[in-house]
DNA sequence: AACTCGGGGCA
DNA sequence: TGCCCAGAGTT
């Protein structure tokens, strides 16, 4: 058993509880709601997103507004000037270049304004059921500390993780790194007394031990 | 590789 | 108050 299967069998247990925290039903509405989430809580992203998608469910009603009124309804969340632009021209590539379909390759995801890769991963996994394996800070930073992956870019360790996993842990094992930088290896003073893979963690035997 | 955007959450 | 956050684009 690999160190990644082990810390996958390990974080399994501690949370069953692990999910997507954004709130959505279409693969655009969740695309969308990738896009906000930057550098943002889902919370702040599913409060907003709860009434905007009852008034604007699809690309179509989006379509009907100005790049100012899309700031306007997300205004709450952090850089909205940003993410307003962003998703304003990225409707105008759904509708032009995709026949007004959310794409379902990689590289057609990341070639509209505003998705990179995580995004791209994150709409890919959630909404199809697509193989791929979102890297945000949070993953980032666990699996260096973990010693799952010595890469030195978010892309790089993506592609480290999907070698060194099966496929079909990739989705869960997303799910429980969020979770576990979330609620205990968090950016500063990690909680290593709570954590159920401190006994594989270089970071841990390192600085702790 | 470093910088910028940005309001909200939390100490 | 001050610091950080489920990122992406530009230089």
């Amino acid at each position: 058993m690999t160190k990644a299967d082990k810390a996958y069998e390990l974080l399994k247990e501690s949370y069953p509880h692990a999910k997507c925290g954004l709130d959505y039903g279409t693969p655009f509405q969740l695309l969308v709601s990738t896009m906000l989430s930057a550098q943002a809580t889902d919370k702040s992203v599913n409060q907003v997103t709860e009434d905007l998608y009852k008034q604007y469910p699809d690309l179509n009603s989006f379509l009907e507004l100005t790049q100012e009124e899309i700031e306007n309804k997300i205004r709450k969340i952090g850089l909205y000037k940003n993410k307003a632009k962003n998703i304003y021209k990225m409707l105008r590539e759904l509708k032009e270049r995709h026949n007004g379909e959310v794409p379902k390759n990689m590289e057609d995801l990341m070639s509209l304004s505003g998705v990179g890769r995580k995004t791209a991963s994150v709409v890919l996994v959630e909404a199809f059921k697509i193989p791929a394996f979102p890297v945000d800070t949070h993953v980032f930073r666990i699996t260096r500390r973990i010693g799952l992956s010595t890469a030195t870019t978010p892309d790089k360790v993506s592609d480290e993780m999907m070698s060194k996993l099966p496929k079909y842990k990739w989705h869960l094992m997303h799910h429980l790194l969020i979770t576990h930088g979330r609620e205990t290896c968090i950016a500063q003073n990690p909680k290593c007394e709570a954590c159920s893979v401190s006994n594989i963690c270089n970071y841990f035997r390192n600085n702790k031990k």
